[in-house]
DNA sequence: TGTAGACCTGCAAGG
DNA sequence: ATGAGCAGGTCTACA
């Protein structure tokens, strides 16, 4: 075990530029545990994708990030590696702030009132895995449940991890392997999934299968996501996801932006859809550039089976739109727009004994983000 | 092929 | 104290 004391390690970060208070509490990543006191974020991390888990703890001030390891060695290298790869540090904000002015001048030419949202400008990369089960876990929900969904499913089928040093401990997040071999859908129910219990059952198995018929059972789950999907378009990775059960096109760009790198992917949800509709005035009325445009789609999407029988032209016109419009990174720039809608809420603290809430004010006044820390 | 409802659960917001 | 309504949707059953 550790000596108690923890030997960090820094990383040169301005906190204007990327705050984790807000990146990982946004609901994009939903394990991560604050400690109020330490002012940490602790969580079991799978480093390189591979089937180890390290615990991992970050924390912030003005200008440096600091990260630790509590186990296997404090690895400074793999960690390294790791945090830069999380945060993609090595994409310049700055720079997509400048693209984004010149292409939606209209809503980024006023900088001062967007600069306080480029703290929650970060698309974190997170696994594959992991990314997939818990955005199946958040359709039609809300986050702080999503949150304990995601740690419950790691305390039911993930393995403890000894000698982390916290009050409460610490699991991996379970494969699918340990999923099929330990949970039921009854299992998950009883413990408060409800419907998604079914899907997560269904998804682990048809990884479980689909591993076995590509014989690559030695591969981690998100080493074989990667292997199966890295480097494919866009529209095939969306097919190949959304086959998967409790997977629509919400889900699927999801899993698609922040688990697989493909950082042009909007995810259309109903804020993203009133965004647009109110601010964009995408209308939701059957013009007949509109319907040119769904039926270019219905024909490309025959060769897309799954994508034709869940997709909503509707919504995904609106993907695409904001897809043309911000670009490469269009992803990065919904996360802004994301925050400026609803904020965020966020999950277990201190093995759930207190609740962080925190907040960024919507309001069309130009005010500064504002954040209110609530404790039961 | 397209579109209403149903669906688990917990929490805020408003009365 | 109580309970309708909703939460960063998806699935299924029907016309």
């Amino acid at each position: 075990m550790t000596s108690g004391v923890d030997k960090w390690f820094k990383i040169a970060v301005n906190i204007k530029y990327l705050d984790i208070s807000t990146v990982l509490q946004i609901g994009q990543s939903f394990r991560w545990v604050y400690n109020g006191e330490t002012n940490e974020y602790i969580s079991s991390i799978n480093l390189d994708h591979d089937k180890t888990f390290d615990i991992v703890k970050l924390k912030q001030d003005d200008k440096f990030m600091y990260y630790t390891s509590v186990n296997n060695n404090n690895n400074k290298q793999l960690l390294h590696t790791w945090v830069r790869s999380y945060f993609l540090l090595d994409i310049d904000r700055k720079q997509l702030f400048e693209h984004w002015k010149i292409k939606d001048p209209k809503h980024f030419s006023n900088l001062s009132h967007i600069e306080p949202l480029c703290s929650s400008c970060c698309i974190l990369q997170q696994d594959p895995w992991e990314t997939l089960l818990s955005f199946i876990c958040s359709s039609n929900n809300n986050i702080s449940r999503i949150t304990k969904m995601c740690h419950t499913l790691t305390e039911l089928a993930g393995d403890e991890i000894p000698n982390c040093d916290q009050l409460s401990p610490l699991y991996t997040f379970p494969n699918s392997g340990q999923i099929i071999k330990v949970l039921t859908e009854s299992i998950l129910r009883e413990n408060g999934f409800g419907y998604r219990a079914k899907y997560i059952i269904e998804t682990a198995k048809k990884i479980v299968d689909l591993k076995l018929k590509d014989g690559m059972m030695e591969l981690s789950d998100s080493q074989y996501l990667k292997w199966k999907i890295s480097g494919s378009p866009y529209l095939e990775a969306r097919e190949f996801a959304l086959a998967f059960s409790g997977v629509g096109p919400k889900v699927a760009d999801c899993f698609l932006l922040m688990g697989m790198g493909y950082h042009d992917v909007v995810p259309v949800d109903v804020h993203v859809n009133r965004i647009a509709q109110r601010d964009y005035k995408i209308t939701s009325g059957s013009s007949n550039n509109k319907k040119t445009q769904i039926a270019k789609l219905k024909l490309e999407y025959t060769k897309y089976p799954t994508t034709r029988r869940k997709i909503n032209f509707d919504l995904d016109l609106i993907r695409l739109f904001f897809r043309d419009l911000w670009g490469a990174y269009s992803g990065w720039a919904q996360a802004i727009f994301f925050a400026k809608e609803v904020g965020s809420t966020s999950g277990i603290v201190d093995g759930s004994v207190s609740k962080r809430k925190l907040l960024i004010k919507t309001e069309d006044d130009n005010s500064a983000v504002t954040k209110r820390i609530k404790v039961k």
